[in-house]
RNA sequence: UGGGGUGUAGUUCAGUGGCAGAACAUCUGGCUGUUAACCAGAAUGUCGGAGGUUCGAAUCCUCCUGCCCCAGCCA
């Protein structure tokens, strides 16, 4: 008898099959038993008659567990009342093993519960739903710099030090001297975008912070391309196409998927090139018009960036940002040196940033000027150095927050569920 | 690191000074079309921990502790 997945099953009507997998539900008793059973691909009902299957295979049914492992073996059959419209008619079913007592039951349970059960809650529907639609925008966004010839060029984990010489980073021994977990792999991009033009990586980012927040996790993972020759402007013009790209493909290939988690699809549907770009200054404008007392200079807070998110059915761009507020390596705005050539995507919805990045200073001079004035150790940067000492050009790059962006897709209310086994301040388990 | 909330059965919760409760899960029995099935019955407790007030504390007080939410930092 053939072995079939569960996705694939209205291929089969009518034919006999082989269904390997878990109880996920059991229902009713008696002479009859309705069996949910899912493999990973998917759920069907068996339904189970007395007299219809050996005596062996109904006084089975009785013992069965939800999660129990099985191997059930029956006619597929088109029927309405069944959940996704096949069932399978059981002629026999073989006991893999027998679970005992699963904890997690087809009831609510709280967010502890579940987080503590991680490596067993992600059997559940719904997560199932979440983690692919996770490995769709992965393939997708892959797809969509690998088809524009992006080179992967991944950063190295072990970092000498800061990146960006801001954030807290975790500290780890390296053979009797220190070595920092990658909390960026740009400046490494930048090397590789000297060397084949356009770059990605793709990876995963450790940050220290003591954040305690829907919005951030200690792990998490981020794709920056970096591509020479381009300027702020390009960059943005990547950026959106890349977004744009990515909720279209989700939308088209994981519909099944958004129907499960509930998700307002028509949301997203808008999310097509081109998005809103106002300037800082503009954003901070918004601010004020929504009666927000706000001061030019200052970083917006979760809630500013709801505020201006909200003006625009699509993500907006936020570009020219104080460069006070921001990185060492970001170039000034030639029209005004107190503005860096920074851009912030913002999600809809009051997701948030989904992506950082901008234009980079090219010039020696100012890059060592800058270095010193962040107090940063040069020894550190020499390498980076070198990338303007020969042949130093343009470029452009940015972050893609891959969880955030799962989550707005999602319609999450945290990040924690948009990764297969979170990290944050307070988890480190399973 | 601040502000707020919360901890009671395996789980989700109710219980504000007087016998420790419900629902779901589990177990027993019933049901030939269930859709988080249903009906009847049974079993289930270190009320987060320590100390205090009281004739009597899950409940009031003090300290400790776990977790959740918000802010900051950022993707």
């Amino acid at each position: 008898m053939e072995w079939v997945y569960i996705e694939n099953i209205s291929e089969y009507e009518g034919k006999e099959v082989e269904i390997k997998g878990w109880l996920y539900n059991k229902r009713s008793g008696g002479k009859l038993f309705f069996l949910l059973v899912r493999d990973g691909t998917g759920i069907i009902q068996a339904v189970v008659v007395k007299g219809e299957v050996d005596e062996k295979t109904f006084n089975l049914c009785e013992e069965l567990t939800q999660e129990s492992s099985l191997i059930v073996r029956g006619k597929i059959n088109a029927d309405r009342r069944a959940p996704g419209g096949f069932e399978i008619q059981v002629k026999e079913i073989e006991l893999v093993h027998l679970a005992k007592d699963y904890p997690i039951t087809p009831k609510p349970h709280g967010i502890t519960f579940l987080l503590d059960l991680r490596h067993l809650w992600l059997r559940s529907r719904k997560q199932q739903a979440i983690l692919r639609i996770r490995h769709e925008v992965i393939r997708a966004l892959r797809d969509y710099y690998d088809e524009r010839g992006f080179v992967l060029i991944d950063a190295p984990i072990f970092t000498p030090s800061a990146c960006e010489g801001t954030t807290t980073l975790f500290e780890t021994q390296y053979f009797g001297t220190s070595a920092y977990l990658t909390q960026s792999g740009q400046l490494y991009e930048e090397a590789g975008a000297m060397a084949f033009g356009k770059v990605y990586c793709f990876g995963p980012t450790f940050r220290a912070e003591k954040s305690k927040t829907r919005r951030h996790l200690t792990e998490f993972w981020m794709l920056e391309p970096e591509v020479a020759y381009y300027d702020l402007d390009d960059n943005m013009d990547l950026a959106e196409d890349c977004i744009s790209y990515v909720v279209q493909r989700v939308l088209d290939r994981k519909k099944e998927e958004l129907k499960i988690i509930e998700r307002d699809t028509s949301k997203l549907e808008k999310v097509v090139k081109p998005f809103p770009k106002i300037s800082y200054t503009e954003a901070v404008n918004i601010l004020k018009k929504n009666g927000i007392e706000f001061e030019w200079g200052n970083d917006f807070g979760g809630k500013d960036e709801t505020i201006i998110s909200n003006q625009f059915e699509k993500p907006v761009f936020v570009h020219r940002f104080p460069a006070a507020i921001k990185a060492f390596y970001m170039k000034r705005d030639p029209l005004d040196e107190k503005l860096a050539l920074g851009c912030d995507l913002l999600a809809p919805e009051g997701y948030g940033e989904i992506i950082g990045g901008g234009q980079r200073e090219d010039s020696l001079e100012i890059l060592e000027k800058r270095i010193k004035e962040h107090n940063l150790p040069r020894e550190a940067f020499e390498w980076y150095f070198d990338l303007r000492k020969y042949g130093s050009v343009p470029h452009s790059g940015f972050g893609i927050g891959l969880e955030r962006v799962v989550a707005w897709i999602c319609g999450l209310s945290h990040l924690r569920e948009a990764i297969p086994f979170p990290r944050t301040i307070y988890r480190l388990s399973p």
